[in-house]
DNA sequence: CGAACCCTTGACAGAAATCAACTAAGGTGG
DNA sequence: CCACCTTAGTTGATTTCTGTCAAGGGTTCG
């Protein structure tokens, strides 16, 4: 593991409150690994290992059913993964592959279970770190049984303005294909809706999002934090926060 | 609060690991009380000041947006809601309301987060319960994405056979309408395909599900464990099972 | 008995998936 | 350096699915 990575896991919340020793502990069994783009981390179903906490790069969360794939989340620095898995000793329910070059921490979800079980302030930021992931799902499965589509586009382009620090223009932080199968639609609708919504107060070209009008946009979107997750502190200040997709 | 209930509590996977100082403690300042039939016990938005135990009745959680609604669950007894609102010290993401005169626990959520942080075989249970309740809504987010209409209905009357002991005939646990909601479809297309599922080998009468050919429906449905869940011991041997949607 | 309400059915309109073709951009290898 | 291949994205035509609106039958409850 690299010099400057142990401070930068040590501060993310999961790892920030719990006994210096019981991190030391942790992190003798942790290892570091470089991954390249597009290889598949894990497979949905396989027995819950390790514990991955991203520092560079994109990590896809996805499931497959008969054929069929879908999208669930992105992963970005500095964040973790299949925690939940990991603590039930349980199959995983979502695969991961890379979508760039990422360099991964694998923790061994043996020693996850065995410090918690010791370390109160520790389980009680897994306890914390569970509860958003829990209801960031929530919020994700109430967007695509409440919203259409073109709803949901609208929320989702609203809301990376908004992360991105209410800029006017950003551009997409994932392809247009993995966002339509996160946003629960085909390629091809996502095309379409895009443009569609031009009429709405959006001009899109290519990965470049210009918002026109965004009252307009807003009207469609009714944004709702209980779906889209709270306002980001500072937002309003004009501090640039990343575009995290937390769900893991 | 009645006799019976206090050991009853003390028995579920949340409470019965902890210290019993800790349970007595958190039942000083816990509460019952029984509500009548369709009344809304908690909103969407509201703070979360109290963590809610089913002991008897059913309670629906469910999510409006814009004007829409749709169920995201059942509670029945003896589970547990809203824990993940309670514990950040969040709004609610889903409004709660009784299906039948329900006898519910109310538990501060202050009393829960300070326990938690004194009491580790507590918080690890908590864990364990979030962990299950996170797994539970990307199974529920998995199927909406992954499947169709249909394969939904296919896979929940299969799930709920199973769940009833693997017998091929039993009686649908909840109105229609609100089952229609839950996967995700109005109420009118799955009386349609319901209907249209004859050819796979169901036969609906009312409230009655007939399973006439289980290979046929379960050729649609293909259940997969990460999905609709694994299977519960001891189905093999026929022991009954409440049709528990946990997911709070 | 009447008033809700659930469920069903039909007709229709709108939305989305599918199939297919085409463009454009990026990377590879000759 | 260019030809080639792969892949993302777009667009169009078509079909399938789904929601909406409306009406009627049945049940429950006051």
């Amino acid at each position: 593991m690299r010099p400057h990575e142990l401070p930068e896991i040590r501060h993310l919340p999961l790892f920030r409150d719990m006994l210096q020793g019981s991190f030391e502990t942790l992190m003798q069994g942790a290892y570091a690994q470089t991954f390249p783009a597009g290889l598949e981390l894990i497979r949905q179903g396989d027995p819950a290992d390790f514990l991955h906490v991203v520092m560079e790069g994109q990590v896809e969360l996805h499931a497959q059913w008969a054929g069929r794939e879908c999208t669930m989340a992105v992963v970005r620095p500095v964040g973790t993964f299949i925690l939940a898995a990991c603590i039930r000793d349980a199959p995983y329910l979502m695969s991961a592959r890379t979508l760039e070059r990422a360099r991964i921490i694998l923790i061994p979800a043996s020693d996850l279970r065995a410090i918690f079980h010791r370390d109160t302030e520790f389980a009680v930021s897994v306890i914390n770190e569970l509860a958003g992931c829990y209801r960031a799902v929530v919020r994700h499965a109430k967007g695509l049984k409440l919203r259409t589509s073109r709803e949901r586009i609208a929320s989702y382009l609203l809301r990376q303005s908004v992360l991105a620090g209410n800029v006017p223009s950003f551009v997409l932080p994932v392809e247009k294909r993995l966002l339509a199968s996160y946003l629960g639609m085909t390629p091809e609708n996502l095309s379409r809706a895009l443009k569609s919504l031009d009429a709405e107060g959006v001009r899109v070209d290519g990965s470049r999002v210009i918002i026109t009008d965004r009252a307009k946009l807003s009207a469609l979107a009714r944004p709702d934090p209980l779906i889209d997750g709270p306002d980001p502190e500072g937002a309003s200040a004009g501090v640039a926060l990343p575009p995290v997709g937390r769900l893991g």
